[in-house]
DNA sequence: TCAAAATACGAGTAGATGCTCGCATTGTCT
DNA sequence: AGACAATGCGAGCATCTACTCGTATTTTGA
């Protein structure tokens, strides 16, 4: 039936991780679908077979390496959204602890804009960050109906997914800035979000 | 210097009339970058060195359909948009009254949001719909500092900008949902742009 | 009426891109 | 050591797509 991948040495553990940064790089540079699997591998220093030895397309680049943002923003999001009731008691404080430590990883991580920032994707893309997308919402449901106890979550669930959008949007806007400016835009975001979820009635 | 555009007949202006409107539809349902020019042709019904008798490249198609765009909501912008004291006064009314026509607005024409409601652009691209960006900032900037008279431009400038990117990054949203999810997902944007703006002191 | 311009065609071209294939090299396991 | 697997290479294939070009037809304007 499917393919089996080989049993991988420590050489080909490297490799994968090269490829992984490699495509950050580009994905972050000339977006999805501007990014050639032979821009990628020049990247990482190897030849397009070689990647296509650890890679069967370009998809599952993008598949791998939105596994591996998500497994980064776990850790992240260990410490964050923790709903402890001593944050969820100020929003402010748990609002800007969350931006706070998004804005880092966005920036610190430019390639996950281009795999998550986008409104519209092609299918392939979407299907590759859907599984991260959904944990993300998840979570972000989770912290919601914590704020909000008594409404339905058909509620929260639609609360989430909103603000996950305005996060999202302006993302792109924030990392863009620079001086002040991305300052100025991080405390737009934080009152745009906080504003939303008081009047929701956090 | 620059190549003349000849002298139109009424078939061929009504050709760019069918061009654009095939354009439309096929960036509408593949997306910008998916669409091809021989596509479009076949969705107007005509041979691709016809469609490039009046296009020199798919940007000057993505450009014209942008400014053809612009016109339509100017049209409707001076109805909404007008900062007539008594509309300014209940900034529930004023925002409801320009998201029901923007919302509509999207709907009616899908490909509206395949120019303009991306986060990330090809270059071809951006710079087709930068005039048009920067004429709806220009109108909603206006607002805005009717709104919040005591603030400095710098402040409402990049007030609107937050704004203008609050209601692109909801719109696909809106519009792909279907039945009251849609006028849900409209009164979460409305209630995120008024609580945002009185946040701001409006 | 008739020449010039505009419109129309569609097979074809050049370039880009995801991906392959045959073969060489390096590592692993016994 | 020796066999087998994993890694590595890079020219090149198949395909796609923006765009062209030679030519035929229709419209314009005098």
């Amino acid at each position: 039936m499917g393919s089996e991948t080989p049993r991988r040495q420590a050489r080909g553990q490297q490799r994968i991780q090269q490829i992984l940064h490699a495509a950050a790089a580009i994905f972050a540079e000339r977006g999805y679908d501007a990014a050639t699997t032979n821009a990628i591998a020049a990247q990482a220093g190897i030849s397009p077979g070689s990647l296509y030895q650890f890679f069967g397309n370009k998809d599952e680049i993008a598949r791998a390496l939105a596994t591996h943002y998500a497994e980064q923003l776990r850790g992240l999001a260990a410490e964050t959204f923790a709903p402890s009731p001593a944050a969820t008691a100020d929003l402010d404080e748990l609002v800007d602890g969350l931006l706070t430590q998004l804005i880092a990883f966005n920036i610190e991580h430019p390639g996950f804009k281009a795999l998550f920032a986008r409104t519209d994707m092609p299918a392939g893309l979407r299907a590759a960050v859907q599984p991260v997308h959904a944990s993300i919402h998840e979570r972000v449901a989770a912290l919601v109906a914590g704020l909000l106890a008594d409404r339905p979550p058909e509620d929260t669930g639609r609360i989430a997914t909103v603000t996950i959008q305005l996060v999202r949007a302006m993302m792109p806007l924030i990392c863009e800035a620079t001086n002040g400016t991305r300052e100025a835009l991080g405390r737009e975001l934080h009152q745009v979000v906080v504003s939303y979820l008081r009047a929701q009635g956090a």
